[in-house]
RNA sequence: GGGGUGGUAGUUAAGUUGGUUAUAACGCCGGCCUGUCACGCCGGAGGCCGCGGGUUCGAGUCCCGUCCACCCCGCCA
């Protein structure tokens, strides 16, 4: 084994090798992919992180004439000696043992293989050393897997050995080499802040860490550097960036992990304008590096589409619409309070309630929102309803009313047929743009939940009918800024204004008269970046006025002693000379996984948490003995089951 | 906190109205094979049907509970 490793160099890597390296003798280190033995020539694929190779072990290259006939490929006559011994392993080794080898790099000459990069080329072995055996893997090492994830996540080790994961990783790599060297040439210093940071009510809820130099209190783990990076500008350094951990204690989906790396940015003298530059000039930079794609092609400009908060919900249900696809909702709550419900009890219901005046049409408790299924589309009956299915999971659902639109514009298989007046229908039909063919679904009631509704409904559609696929980008990239949407949210169970985002987002210029008088209408200069229906960034200009600032907690009910308590420090900060300054923070997981196509973050994530928070690989967390509590001066309270 | 889907050899799946010895493919082990690359051919081993109760003469199958994984709502400023 020393004589490998010791004396003879890796010189290569497998996945490397290429027609234009023919002749050549390598070294070569990796894992044992598959064996194929013909009794006398034995096939060995060899793998390491770069892809795969073929080595070839024959008795007969032990004979000098027979590299003879073999053209360009020439060996010491004294190297010979080992390679019946090279042969006489390769019979013996399996799938996953490490191996070395030295060889000469040959054309294939007839038998290329057009599978693989390395298909080309194999390596004829004079000398071959076994470095390690290795037990079966609980499943193949193979570039296309359908083991359950629970499994590949025990044996993280070994799938993360598999090609397209050692590829996802280190486009990662990319992607962080990159986002350096831009926002570096971009004047952003990259400073740390600290993980261990106080503990703050309100938001995502925090992971806690017994301080155990102070008894009986607690740090949290920062959900991300938000009050650290202000504090920065206040500083002066002017511009910052991070790629830093962030920690959040919430419920966890297939696009969220509960530690997750975000690329964060802060800029001192900036407005929104200047923020989303600077990060279009960075997404354009990963698109070109990592991807090799311009995205000029596709804007132009250089920069991104931008859509208003209130405009995203109306057209698409959510602030994060998927714009590879149209479908877009048609808001039909006019209509309807002007047709007095046009037949439709439960419409006039709502239209008496806008009547009446018990609803705001500038802030709409309920709405009614169509969505057309074109002809085109072709969904049967049973498509239709099983796309119905899929909206139950949605809380509050109570039914989709749908309305397939005939020749003479009259409506079938629908419960609104008999009840619709005539004259609604039509407008409604010319309203929506519905052809003969055409299916129309509505949804109405609460605006929150006809929002959700139609929103999965429309993305449900788009993947049923292909125009995009069930995961993944499918080579279809379509950015969007969604901005200003309301600085206030009204607490239906406090009956309080509580700040949409955080309470430091400054409102728009023309809407700080209304924050006493209207908040609902009072919009901020807060913005995401969506790319294909997943919101990669979000960040806002903050609000440096302390007289702005002083009213925005007022309307939220938080007098100056509270303030004081909850943000005193950063409150002192921004009085003892803030420049303007605003930022961002993208997540670096969510734009892996949408540059990669993989179906979720975990894919993008070395050693990923399941839904329930646990690391299947080490069993974390586990339950700690009573005397590490007692250091810490931490008692649970925790009972099991019965 | 709520809703849904799944768990059967190492892996992926099939398993009929409840009925003899629980199938298949891949993988694994042994043998043969000098141009394979999803090598091929012959043979073999491998199972607490997630776990715990119950119904039944009899449960992979039916019922109750529970654990684990996944998807969604709430939640994630």
């Amino acid at each position: 084994m020393s004589r490998f490793i010791d004396e003879l160099k890796r010189t290569h890597r497998c996945g490397e090798l290429r027609a234009s390296d023919e002749g050549k003798e390598v070294i070569l280190f990796g894992w044992v992919a598959s064996r194929r033995d013909h009794g006398g020539c034995v096939f060995i694929d060899i793998r390491d992180r770069e892809g795969i190779a073929q080595l070839v072990f024959d008795p007969e290259y032990a004979k000098a004439d027979v590299w003879a006939s073999r053209k360009g490929a020439t060996v010491q006559s004294g190297d010979l000696s080992h390679v019946l011994d090279a042969h006489h392993l390769a019979e013996q080794v399996r799938g996953e043992w490490v191996i070395g080898i030295r060889g000469v790099v040959v054309s294939r000459g007839q038998n290329k293989n057009p599978k693989i990069p390395t298909g080309d080329v194999e390596i004829i072995v004079t000398e071959a050393a076994v470095f390690n055996r290795a037990e079966t893997p609980p499943f193949e090492i193979t570039d296309e897997i359908d083991t359950r994830e629970e499994i590949r996540l025990a044996y993280r080790y070994l799938d993360l050995r598999r090609i397209p994961l050692q590829r996802t990783l280190r486009m990662r790599h990319d992607i962080n080499r990159v986002t350096r060297n831009y926002l570096s040439d971009q004047g952003c210093l990259e400073l740390e802040t600290p993980f261990l940071v106080k503990y703050t009510p309100g938001g995502a809820r925090n992971f806690l860490v017994p301080a155990r130099l102070s008894p009986g209190k607690f740090y949290a783990l920062a959900e991300s550097p938000q009050l650290y990076k202000q504090l920065f500008m206040v500083a002066g350094f002017d511009r910052y960036f991070q790629i830093v951990k962030c920690f959040r204690d919430e419920d966890l989906r297939l696009d969220r992990q509960p530690e997750f790396t975000q690329i964060d940015v802060e800029l001192s003298f900036v407005n929104q304008d200047d923020v989303f530059s600077l990060i279009e000039g960075l997404v354009f930079s990963i698109f070109k590096d990592v991807l090799k794609k311009d995205l000029r092609a596709l804007y132009p400009e250089g920069r991104f589409p931008r859509l208003p908060f209130n405009e995203s919900m109306a057209r698409y249900g959510n602030d994060k619409p998927d714009l590879r696809f149209g479908l877009e909702h048609t808001d039909l709550t006019e209509l309807v309070i002007e047709q007095a419900g046009g037949g439709v009890s439960f419409w006039a219901e709502i239209a008496e309630k806008f009547r009446s005046g018990q609803y705001r049409r500038e802030v709409p408790a309920e709405i009614v929102k169509a969505l057309v299924i074109p002809a085109s589309a072709n969904l049967s009956r049973p498509q239709l309803e099983e796309l119905e299915r899929g909206l139950k999971e949605i809380k509050g659902f109570k039914g989709l009313a749908r309305a397939k639109v005939a020749e003479d514009g009259t409506w079938t298989q629908s419960p609104l047929a008999k009840s619709i007046t005539p004259e609604a229908r039509q407008k409604i039909n010319e309203t929506v743009g519905a052809k003969a063919g055409d299916v129309i679904c509505f949804q109405f009631g609460k605006t929150a939940v006809v929002h959700t509704v139609m929103a999965k409904l429309r993305v449900d559609i788009a993947k049923r009918t292909g125009l995009i696929p069930e995961y993944g980008h499918g080579d279809q990239w379509r950015f969007l800024w969604v901005t200003n949407p309301p600085l206030f949210e009204y607490d239906e169970d406090t009956g309080r204004w509580a700040a949409a985002h955080h309470a430091f987002t400054r409102p728009v210029d023309e809407h700080i008269p209304l924050l006493e008088s209207d908040p609902a209408r009072v919009e901020c200069y807060r913005y995401d970046l969506v790319l294909n229906g997943f919101e990669i960034g979000g960040g806002s200009i903050r609000l440096h006025d302390p007289e702005v600032q002083a009213r925005v907690f007022k309307t939220l009910g938080i007098d100056d002693k509270d303030a004081r308590e909850k943000f005193g420090f950063l409150l002192d900060a921004l009085k003892s000379g803030a420049p303007p300054h605003g930022g961002i923070a993208l997540g670096m997981d969510r734009t892996a996984m949408l540059l990669t196509g993989a179906p979720t973050l975990r894919d993008v994530i070395p050693f990923p948490k399941t839904n329930q928070g646990t690391d299947q690989l080490t069993g974390a967390p586990v339950v700690v003995d009573a005397s590490q509590l007692a250091e810490l001066q931490v008692k649970s309270t925790f009972q099991p089951p019965g």
